[in-house]
DNA sequence: ATAAAACATAGCGGAATAGTTGGGATAAGG
DNA sequence: CCTTATCCCAACTATTCCGCTATGTTTTAT
Protein backbone atom coordinates (compact mmCIF):
# COMPACT_ATOMS: atom_id res chain seq x y z
CA UNK A 1 0.00 0.00 0.00
CA UNK A 2 2.90 2.50 -0.53
CA UNK A 3 4.47 4.47 -3.15
CA UNK A 4 7.70 3.10 -3.68
CA UNK A 5 11.18 5.70 -3.75
CA UNK A 6 10.39 6.00 -7.37
CA UNK A 7 7.28 7.71 -7.47
CA UNK A 8 8.09 9.95 -4.65
CA UNK A 9 11.49 11.04 -5.44
CA UNK A 10 9.95 11.45 -8.98
CA UNK A 11 7.16 13.69 -7.81
CA UNK A 12 9.92 16.08 -5.57
CA UNK A 13 12.15 16.21 -8.77
CA UNK A 14 9.46 17.12 -10.88
CA UNK A 15 8.18 19.83 -8.73
CA UNK A 16 11.43 20.87 -8.14
CA UNK A 17 12.01 21.30 -11.79
CA UNK A 18 8.58 22.98 -12.52
CA UNK A 19 10.04 25.54 -9.56
CA UNK A 20 13.39 26.24 -10.51
CA UNK A 21 13.43 25.76 -14.36
CA UNK A 22 12.60 29.51 -15.84
CA UNK A 23 12.63 27.65 -19.16
CA UNK A 24 15.39 26.61 -19.20
CA UNK A 25 16.59 23.33 -18.56
CA UNK A 26 17.66 22.19 -14.96
CA UNK A 27 20.93 19.38 -14.70
CA UNK A 28 19.56 16.31 -12.73
CA UNK A 29 22.91 17.69 -10.49
CA UNK A 30 20.93 20.55 -9.37
CA UNK A 31 18.22 18.79 -8.12
CA UNK A 32 20.01 15.68 -6.42
CA UNK A 33 21.56 18.48 -4.24
CA UNK A 34 18.26 20.57 -3.67
CA UNK A 35 16.06 17.35 -2.74
CA UNK A 36 19.35 15.45 -0.99
CA UNK A 37 18.33 12.37 -3.62
CA UNK A 38 21.55 10.36 -5.15
CA UNK A 39 22.06 11.38 -8.36
CA UNK A 40 22.13 7.88 -10.29
CA UNK A 41 19.37 6.82 -8.55
CA UNK A 42 17.86 10.17 -9.92
CA UNK A 43 19.03 9.13 -13.69
CA UNK A 44 17.18 6.08 -13.50
CA UNK A 45 13.65 8.05 -12.58
CA UNK A 46 14.52 10.75 -14.98
CA UNK A 47 14.81 8.11 -18.15
CA UNK A 48 11.15 6.65 -17.34
CA UNK A 49 10.32 10.36 -17.51
CA UNK A 50 11.89 10.73 -20.81
CA UNK A 51 10.75 7.66 -22.24
CA UNK A 52 7.08 8.98 -21.15
CA UNK A 53 7.48 12.18 -22.59
CA UNK A 54 7.09 14.19 -19.33
CA UNK A 55 10.43 15.85 -19.78
CA UNK A 56 13.18 16.22 -22.20
CA UNK A 57 16.67 16.32 -22.40
CA UNK A 58 19.64 18.04 -23.71
CA UNK A 59 22.63 16.58 -23.82
CA UNK A 60 26.32 17.70 -23.15
CA UNK A 61 28.16 20.06 -20.82
CA UNK A 62 25.37 22.94 -19.35
CA UNK A 63 22.66 20.60 -20.72
CA UNK A 64 19.90 19.50 -18.08
CA UNK A 65 16.20 18.52 -18.05
CA UNK A 66 13.04 20.51 -19.06
CA UNK A 67 9.47 19.82 -19.03
CA UNK A 68 7.81 18.91 -22.36
CA UNK A 69 4.72 20.99 -21.01
CA UNK A 70 3.31 23.96 -19.00
CA UNK A 71 3.56 22.51 -15.29
CA UNK A 72 -0.80 23.03 -15.73
CA UNK A 73 -0.85 20.51 -18.38
CA UNK A 74 1.07 17.68 -16.53
CA UNK A 75 -1.10 15.87 -13.93
CA UNK A 76 0.28 14.32 -11.13
CA UNK A 77 -1.19 11.06 -12.07
CA UNK A 78 0.53 10.95 -15.42
CA UNK A 79 3.98 11.44 -13.36
CA UNK A 80 2.96 8.55 -10.77
CA UNK A 81 1.84 6.11 -13.37
CA UNK A 82 4.97 6.80 -15.31
CA UNK A 83 6.41 5.60 -12.02
CA UNK A 84 4.64 3.17 -10.22
CA UNK A 85 2.50 1.68 -13.12
CA UNK A 86 -0.95 1.83 -13.11
CA UNK A 87 -2.45 2.95 -10.22
CA UNK A 88 -4.81 0.34 -8.22
CA UNK A 89 -4.59 -0.90 -4.71
CA UNK A 90 -4.43 -4.44 -6.11
CA UNK A 91 -3.17 -6.13 -9.37
CA UNK A 92 -5.10 -8.71 -10.29
CA UNK A 93 -8.53 -7.83 -12.32
CA UNK A 94 -8.64 -9.71 -15.18
CA UNK A 95 -8.92 -13.29 -13.45
CA UNK A 96 -12.07 -11.79 -11.43
CA UNK A 97 -13.76 -9.97 -14.16
CA UNK A 98 -13.57 -12.95 -16.18
CA UNK A 99 -14.30 -15.51 -13.87
CA UNK A 100 -17.83 -15.98 -11.94
CA UNK A 101 -19.30 -12.96 -10.99
CA UNK A 102 -21.25 -14.66 -8.12
CA UNK A 103 -18.14 -14.95 -5.86
CA UNK A 104 -17.49 -12.69 -2.47
CA UNK A 105 -14.53 -12.09 -4.22
CA UNK A 106 -15.96 -10.25 -7.36
CA UNK A 107 -18.23 -8.46 -4.59
CA UNK A 108 -15.02 -7.02 -3.01
CA UNK A 109 -13.67 -6.46 -6.33
CA UNK A 110 -16.64 -3.90 -7.56
CA UNK A 111 -17.80 -2.23 -3.65
CA UNK A 112 -14.03 -2.08 -3.02
CA UNK A 113 -11.03 -2.07 -5.10
CA UNK A 114 -12.56 -0.36 -7.96
CA UNK A 115 -14.11 2.37 -6.01
CA UNK A 116 -10.78 2.68 -3.93
CA UNK A 117 -8.94 2.89 -7.45
CA UNK A 118 -11.25 5.33 -8.97
CA UNK A 119 -10.70 7.86 -5.91
CA UNK A 120 -6.43 7.46 -6.08
CA UNK A 121 -7.13 8.11 -9.84
CA UNK A 122 -9.56 10.74 -10.01
CA UNK A 123 -7.48 12.57 -7.30
CA UNK A 124 -4.05 12.48 -8.71
CA UNK A 125 -5.67 13.46 -11.95
CA UNK A 126 -7.20 16.63 -10.27
CA UNK A 127 -3.88 17.93 -9.30
CA UNK A 128 -1.31 19.55 -11.97
CA UNK A 129 1.95 20.45 -11.49
CA UNK A 130 1.44 24.10 -11.40
CA UNK A 131 -0.61 23.21 -8.43
CA UNK A 132 2.18 22.24 -6.50
CA UNK A 133 4.86 24.27 -7.40
CA UNK A 134 2.21 27.30 -6.64
CA UNK A 135 1.61 25.86 -3.48
CA UNK A 136 5.58 25.86 -3.21
CA UNK A 137 6.38 29.45 -3.88
CA UNK A 138 3.20 31.16 -1.88
CA UNK A 139 4.78 28.97 0.94
CA UNK A 140 7.78 30.16 0.65
CA UNK A 141 7.27 33.92 -0.61
CA UNK A 142 7.80 34.24 -3.74
CA UNK A 143 5.66 35.69 -5.66
CA UNK A 144 5.50 33.94 -9.36
CA UNK A 145 6.26 37.22 -10.97
CA UNK A 146 9.54 37.62 -9.76
CA UNK A 147 11.11 35.57 -12.57
CA UNK A 148 9.64 38.16 -15.09
CA UNK A 149 11.36 41.28 -13.32
CA UNK B 1 0.29 0.65 -4.00
CA UNK B 2 -1.12 -2.79 -3.64
CA UNK B 3 -3.10 -4.82 -0.38
CA UNK B 4 -0.64 -7.52 0.05
CA UNK B 5 -2.55 -11.35 0.17
CA UNK B 6 -3.35 -10.48 3.65
CA UNK B 7 -5.58 -7.97 3.22
CA UNK B 8 -7.06 -9.05 0.08
CA UNK B 9 -7.46 -12.49 1.97
CA UNK B 10 -8.94 -11.68 4.90
CA UNK B 11 -11.29 -9.36 3.51
CA UNK B 12 -12.70 -12.01 1.25
CA UNK B 13 -12.81 -14.59 4.59
CA UNK B 14 -14.55 -12.02 6.57
CA UNK B 15 -17.12 -11.31 4.12
CA UNK B 16 -17.86 -15.42 3.47
CA UNK B 17 -17.96 -15.47 7.47
CA UNK B 18 -20.13 -12.77 7.99
CA UNK B 19 -22.58 -13.86 4.78
CA UNK B 20 -22.57 -18.08 6.29
CA UNK B 21 -22.32 -17.63 10.26
CA UNK B 22 -26.26 -17.48 11.28
CA UNK B 23 -24.92 -16.37 14.72
CA UNK B 24 -22.94 -19.85 14.77
CA UNK B 25 -19.15 -20.22 14.89
CA UNK B 26 -17.73 -21.27 11.31
CA UNK B 27 -14.46 -23.15 10.51
CA UNK B 28 -11.93 -22.32 9.03
CA UNK B 29 -11.57 -25.45 6.42
CA UNK B 30 -14.75 -24.31 5.24
CA UNK B 31 -13.96 -20.82 4.74
CA UNK B 32 -10.42 -22.03 3.03
CA UNK B 33 -12.77 -24.14 0.67
CA UNK B 34 -15.39 -22.04 -0.47
CA UNK B 35 -12.47 -19.38 -0.67
CA UNK B 36 -9.67 -21.18 -2.22
CA UNK B 37 -7.52 -20.10 0.09
CA UNK B 38 -4.95 -22.17 1.71
CA UNK B 39 -6.03 -23.20 4.95
CA UNK B 40 -2.73 -22.75 7.22
CA UNK B 41 -2.26 -19.27 5.60
CA UNK B 42 -5.77 -17.97 6.47
CA UNK B 43 -5.28 -19.36 10.27
CA UNK B 44 -2.07 -16.83 10.18
CA UNK B 45 -4.35 -14.32 9.07
CA UNK B 46 -7.55 -15.10 11.31
CA UNK B 47 -4.71 -15.10 14.08
CA UNK B 48 -4.62 -11.11 13.69
CA UNK B 49 -7.88 -11.11 13.26
CA UNK B 50 -8.62 -12.38 16.48
CA UNK B 51 -5.58 -10.38 18.80
CA UNK B 52 -7.51 -7.36 16.96
CA UNK B 53 -10.74 -8.77 18.77
CA UNK B 54 -12.49 -8.53 15.75
CA UNK B 55 -13.20 -12.10 15.74
CA UNK B 56 -13.51 -14.67 18.35
CA UNK B 57 -12.86 -18.41 18.34
CA UNK B 58 -14.27 -21.60 19.61
CA UNK B 59 -11.77 -24.28 19.95
CA UNK B 60 -12.07 -28.17 19.67
CA UNK B 61 -14.06 -30.56 17.35
CA UNK B 62 -17.26 -28.25 15.64
CA UNK B 63 -15.15 -25.24 16.79
CA UNK B 64 -14.26 -22.14 14.66
CA UNK B 65 -14.56 -18.33 14.40
CA UNK B 66 -17.63 -15.99 14.87
CA UNK B 67 -18.23 -12.39 14.58
CA UNK B 68 -16.92 -10.31 17.39
CA UNK B 69 -19.33 -8.03 16.85
CA UNK B 70 -22.24 -7.09 14.12
CA UNK B 71 -21.41 -6.92 10.78
CA UNK B 72 -23.26 -3.21 10.59
CA UNK B 73 -20.38 -2.33 13.27
CA UNK B 74 -17.56 -3.98 11.61
CA UNK B 75 -15.82 -1.44 8.92
CA UNK B 76 -13.79 -2.31 6.17
CA UNK B 77 -11.40 0.14 7.27
CA UNK B 78 -10.56 -1.82 10.95
CA UNK B 79 -10.27 -5.18 9.12
CA UNK B 80 -7.96 -3.74 6.63
CA UNK B 81 -5.81 -1.64 9.07
CA UNK B 82 -5.26 -4.77 11.18
CA UNK B 83 -4.14 -6.96 8.56
CA UNK B 84 -2.25 -4.37 6.33
CA UNK B 85 -1.44 -1.86 8.97
CA UNK B 86 -1.56 1.92 8.76
CA UNK B 87 -3.49 2.46 5.86
CA UNK B 88 -1.05 5.54 4.20
CA UNK B 89 0.51 5.29 0.76
CA UNK B 90 4.14 6.44 2.32
CA UNK B 91 5.51 5.13 5.50
CA UNK B 92 7.41 8.28 6.37
CA UNK B 93 5.78 11.23 8.04
CA UNK B 94 7.96 11.90 11.05
CA UNK B 95 10.73 13.37 9.36
CA UNK B 96 8.63 15.59 7.20
CA UNK B 97 6.69 17.48 9.94
CA UNK B 98 9.30 18.32 12.10
CA UNK B 99 11.08 18.87 9.24
CA UNK B 100 11.73 22.28 7.53
CA UNK B 101 8.39 23.39 6.34
CA UNK B 102 9.09 25.18 3.55
CA UNK B 103 10.65 22.41 1.33
CA UNK B 104 9.46 20.89 -1.46
CA UNK B 105 9.00 17.49 0.32
CA UNK B 106 6.39 19.01 2.95
CA UNK B 107 4.47 20.70 0.06
CA UNK B 108 3.65 17.15 -1.61
CA UNK B 109 3.37 15.47 2.03
CA UNK B 110 0.58 17.81 2.76
CA UNK B 111 -1.19 18.59 -0.55
CA UNK B 112 -0.62 14.80 -2.24
CA UNK B 113 -0.20 12.13 0.42
CA UNK B 114 -1.92 13.62 3.51
CA UNK B 115 -4.98 13.98 0.57
CA UNK B 116 -4.60 10.63 -0.51
CA UNK B 117 -5.04 8.82 2.70
CA UNK B 118 -7.63 10.54 3.99
CA UNK B 119 -9.71 9.80 0.99
CA UNK B 120 -8.21 6.48 1.07
CA UNK B 121 -9.66 5.98 4.83
CA UNK B 122 -12.57 7.80 4.57
CA UNK B 123 -13.63 5.19 2.07
CA UNK B 124 -12.99 2.43 3.72
CA UNK B 125 -14.51 3.32 7.06
CA UNK B 126 -17.95 4.11 5.52
CA UNK B 127 -18.30 0.81 4.43
CA UNK B 128 -19.25 -2.08 6.38
CA UNK B 129 -19.08 -5.55 5.97
CA UNK B 130 -23.01 -5.72 5.62
CA UNK B 131 -22.57 -3.34 3.09
CA UNK B 132 -20.86 -6.65 1.29
CA UNK B 133 -22.40 -9.21 2.80
CA UNK B 134 -25.87 -7.08 1.52
CA UNK B 135 -24.61 -6.59 -1.61
CA UNK B 136 -22.98 -10.49 -1.86
CA UNK B 137 -26.32 -12.00 -1.36
CA UNK B 138 -28.49 -9.56 -3.39
CA UNK B 139 -26.23 -10.54 -6.34
CA UNK B 140 -27.12 -14.06 -5.23
CA UNK B 141 -30.76 -13.94 -4.97
CA UNK B 142 -30.86 -14.69 -1.42
CA UNK B 143 -33.15 -12.72 0.52
CA UNK B 144 -32.43 -11.94 4.14
CA UNK B 145 -34.93 -13.56 5.70
CA UNK B 146 -34.25 -17.06 4.12
CA UNK B 147 -32.19 -17.78 6.91
CA UNK B 148 -35.22 -17.73 9.22
CA UNK B 149 -37.86 -19.80 7.49
C1' DA C 1 40.95 18.99 -25.61
C1' DT C 2 38.53 18.99 -21.52
C1' DA C 3 34.91 18.79 -18.60
C1' DA C 4 30.08 18.52 -17.79
C1' DA C 5 26.44 16.54 -18.47
C1' DA C 6 22.91 12.83 -20.20
C1' DC C 7 22.48 7.83 -21.13
C1' DA C 8 22.85 2.77 -20.25
C1' DT C 9 23.18 -1.40 -17.76
C1' DA C 10 24.65 -4.65 -14.41
C1' DG C 11 24.80 -6.22 -9.81
C1' DC C 12 23.88 -6.67 -4.97
C1' DG C 13 22.33 -6.81 -0.02
C1' DG C 14 18.37 -6.55 2.71
C1' DA C 15 13.60 -6.69 3.45
C1' DA C 16 9.12 -8.18 2.54
C1' DT C 17 5.81 -11.52 0.54
C1' DA C 18 3.53 -15.64 0.37
C1' DG C 19 3.40 -19.21 1.76
C1' DT C 20 4.79 -24.41 3.95
C1' DT C 21 5.89 -27.52 7.63
C1' DG C 22 5.41 -29.52 11.90
C1' DG C 23 3.90 -29.85 15.77
C1' DG C 24 0.91 -28.83 19.93
C1' DA C 25 -3.61 -27.79 22.93
C1' DT C 26 -8.51 -28.22 23.45
C1' DA C 27 -12.99 -29.85 23.39
C1' DA C 28 -17.10 -32.47 21.32
C1' DG C 29 -19.03 -36.95 20.21
C1' DG C 30 -19.12 -41.71 20.28
C1' DC D 1 -12.02 -42.61 27.79
C1' DC D 2 -10.40 -41.86 23.10
C1' DT D 3 -10.53 -40.33 18.68
C1' DT D 4 -11.03 -36.63 15.73
C1' DA D 5 -11.87 -31.98 14.47
C1' DT D 6 -10.46 -27.87 15.21
C1' DC D 7 -7.84 -23.82 16.83
C1' DC D 8 -3.08 -22.34 18.00
C1' DC D 9 1.89 -21.36 17.51
C1' DA D 10 6.52 -20.99 15.76
C1' DA D 11 9.91 -21.61 12.65
C1' DC D 12 11.59 -22.32 8.07
C1' DT D 13 12.00 -21.25 3.00
C1' DA D 14 11.75 -19.72 -1.63
C1' DT D 15 11.02 -15.88 -4.39
C1' DT D 16 10.50 -11.33 -5.52
C1' DC D 17 11.08 -6.50 -5.03
C1' DC D 18 13.37 -2.32 -3.35
C1' DG D 19 16.78 0.90 -3.12
C1' DC D 20 20.39 1.74 -4.27
C1' DT D 21 25.79 1.58 -6.13
C1' DA D 22 29.06 1.11 -9.65
C1' DT D 23 30.94 1.51 -14.02
C1' DG D 24 31.02 2.80 -17.91
C1' DT D 25 29.67 5.39 -22.88
C1' DT D 26 28.15 9.26 -25.54
C1' DT D 27 27.31 13.95 -26.47
C1' DT D 28 28.30 18.86 -26.46
C1' DA D 29 29.60 23.69 -24.57
C1' DT D 30 33.59 26.04 -23.62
Amino acid sequence: MKFSTKGRYGLRAMVDLAVHSQGEQVSLYSISERQGISMNYLEQVFAMLKKAGLVKSIKGAQGGYILSANPADIKIGSILRVLEGTLSVIDERGEVTSGNQTSVRYCIQVNVWDRMNAALNEFVDSLTLEDLADNYRKINGIGETMYYI
